[in-house]
DNA sequence: ATTTGAAAGTGGTCTGGCCACTCATATTGT
DNA sequence: ACAATATGAGTGGCCAGACCACTTTCAAAT
């Protein structure tokens, strides 16, 4: 009945155990010669079953530690699947398109969240601004970081990274001229006002983006 | 330098000579025996990247048979992942939420596709929601390909699958009066309603959801 | 008290073997 | 000649045991 796939039981074990003797994200779990005595499988057989939980990005391993169980908060969803997703050659357009998804997505969630606006955290935004040294992608990622959407940020950064980085650059005056609105709107709370303007703002990066050279 | 983990190398060698070979989905890969041999490791070692890949789904071990590359419609990842990471209940709102914005972003997509609209085909839609055989997942993937962001299907494609599958049920009758409004505006490009009546929608499905029994 | 180094424990890898299964082929029985 | 059966080669599934490289620990030497 149950043959074959035995790693599969394997994993499921795993689990189990895990659950039972309440291992928490970053504790040890027993060594791979303990399990395999415990289990009763095979050493090798054991590897396969972790080795794939490994690739899942759901326990890690140390050379001469010993095996963790990872933080699934920051799961490896979206690294995996990134590799078949974008592996084909995907329209800049579509990747261009969900980032931008993505960000508006975040400042809708920042406007809508009331506890948020009452920190007054934009003025710092602005003073930083003023300052020398910002990036764009740093102000952007710290939008998503304040969506509080952990999976949006993950999949958002992954677009970053793949999407050249017309980001990644500090900011000109004249883009200044383009930011503050959005971090005046987004101090109000006007989320269309915010959109409007942060919608803006990347399409003026993205025509000089045009402008500049197509680096692939 | 590139110390340990030389199963991730071998599962990346393993993806370059599929695409060199061109080795199509149901093909048959080389024998794990062939393969230790080639790429010179032990066939444990292979075997332990082969297990990798066969629990993402890429490939289809068959004992007796051989080792193929699989569909990779059947992505048992999801299932996998959902059984260790969707207990958190952050985890599982912001999967949700992240369907969701895809979704939305579909519609608002659609809505300003002029070209689409001149289609009339939601009108077929109306019929399909008539007849008895109308799943709701289908429908919202038919969006997704309607929006025409063939990366953002993806995305989408994954998230559904790996929020277990509140989705992948006939329609009920109650349900048909909360899709309705949604193709009336989708029909007459009414963006701001056809949002809020799917959002609807989405919203009267997760509290059922949450109603009959929270699986995990 | 500090440094050193040996031992124990860990994951990483390989070898070689046996088993269970599939399939094509050869053999056998009719 | 045909059909049923047996055989053998090839495959994945699994295991035991052996090294290696690395980390930690702790006792011994300084």
């Amino acid at each position: 009945m149950n043959q074959s796939k035995r790693y599969l039981d394997i994993v499921k074990e795993i689990r189990d155990m895990i659950r039972q003797e309440k291992i928490r994200p970053g504790d040890r779990i027993p060594s791979e010669r303990e399990l395999a005595e415990k289990l009763q499988v095979g050493r090798s057989t054991l590897r396969e079953a972790l080795r794939s939980l490994e690739l899942l990005g759901l326990i890690e391993t140390r050379r001469g530690e010993g095996t963790f169980l990872s933080d699934h908060r920051n799961h490896k969803l979206v690294e995996v699947l990134s590799t078949f997703i974008l592996q084909d050659n995907q329209s800049r357009k579509d990747v261009w398109e969900t980032r931008l998804m993505h960000e508006i997505s975040a400042i809708q969630s920042i406007c809508q969240n009331k506890a948020l606006a009452e920190l007054r955290i934009w003025d710092s935004f602005k003073k930083r601004l003023e300052g020398e040294s910002f990036q764009r992608a740093d102000f952007v990622r710290e939008l998503m970081v304040l969506s509080g959407n952990r999976l949006s940020l993950k999949i958002w950064f992954l677009l970053h990274q793949y999407s050249g980085s017309p980001y990644s650059h500090e900011v000109s005056e004249d883009e200044k001229d383009l930011m503050l609105p959005i971090l005046d709107a987004l101090e109000n709370q006007q989320e269309e006002k915010a959109i409007h303007a942060f919608k803006s703002w990347s399409e003026w990066i993205e025509k000089r983006r045009m402008l500049n050279g197509d680096n692939s």
